[in-house]
DNA sequence: CTTACTGCCGTACCTAGCTACGGAGTCAAG
DNA sequence: CTTGACTCCGTAGCTAGGTACGGCAGTAAG
């Protein structure tokens, strides 16, 4: 009568599971980025392997640049929402993110640059990271 | 007398045309992001079209999901220093980028296929961004 | 010279995103 | 049926990254 779910997690091993600290799991429920898991008899709240995917998807998110407020927004998409709405954020986020690819894709070039240029001359040699991104500063002047 | 580098901004003048708050100038230069710059006899800084690039640099990185330290070691790299050591920051900068790359990559996909769904019928999609960044969940299970 | 902006500096304050604390309840093992 | 690890919850505290304040000093225009 104690079983909820199959393999279902207590939230210490759920934490541990997904790589964060327990305090973090319910301050992501109170943020409404995880859902109000369901609980034993005893009031403890048992999770699931999708719990562990969702929040490795927010650290994952986090890292690239995305704001909690955004991640909520992502969630949203993949939970399945009406399709209008959707559909709108999913355009917006899109552009959002392939202007991130491609910045991220002149930093790369820049790198591999100044590699290539250190390991031939082995002097100083500088690397112009900070010109890769001045694609739009062009407007000024 | 008063010229101490052609194009000079005051600060007001320096922080509108990167975007950002004069307070934010400020900040910048006591986590050393930005060099002191030279001031006139009057004590007041001046600074070049250079330092907006490097401010704009810096935000541009941070929307893509770097520290403020970490940009530090990206501005160290442009500022071109001893070979050797910028090589392996360098290195371990590319490696950092391919995968939030990779990563932004799959969310691209994901959203494209959400749209593309949405289009074609208008119920009820679901959009499967969490499973678009699993990979590394399956060395667990 | 005065008036009106700016700039200078130190310090205080603010938001986002956690992280820790503490006292009480739960539960599996022995 | 107790013990020890874990969970519950509310609330307080912390770090990063700014943002605002306020009193004093330069400076440009009239």
């Amino acid at each position: 009568m104690k079983v909820i779910n199959p393999s279902a997690l207590t939230i210490g091993a759920f934490a541990s599971a997904a790589g964060v600290n327990v305090e973090t799991i319910r301050f992501y429920q109170r943020k409404r980025l995880l859902p109000e898991p369901p609980r034993t008899y005893g009031r403890i709240r048992r999770y699931t392997h999708a719990d562990v995917a969702r929040v490795r998807f927010v650290k994952s998110a986090q890292r690239l640049g995305f704001s909690l407020d955004e991640i909520s927004g992502l969630l949203r998409l993949d939970d399945g929402f009406h399709c209008h709405e959707s559909r709108v954020v999913a355009e917006d986020k899109l552009e959002v993110v392939r202007a991130k690819i491609s910045d991220l894709r002149r930093i790369e070039t820049a790198l591999v640059k100044l590699i290539g240029e250190c390991r031939a001359n082995g002097g100083t040699v500088s690397c112009p990271l900070i010109s890769a991104l001045q694609v739009e500063v062009a407007t000024v002047e």
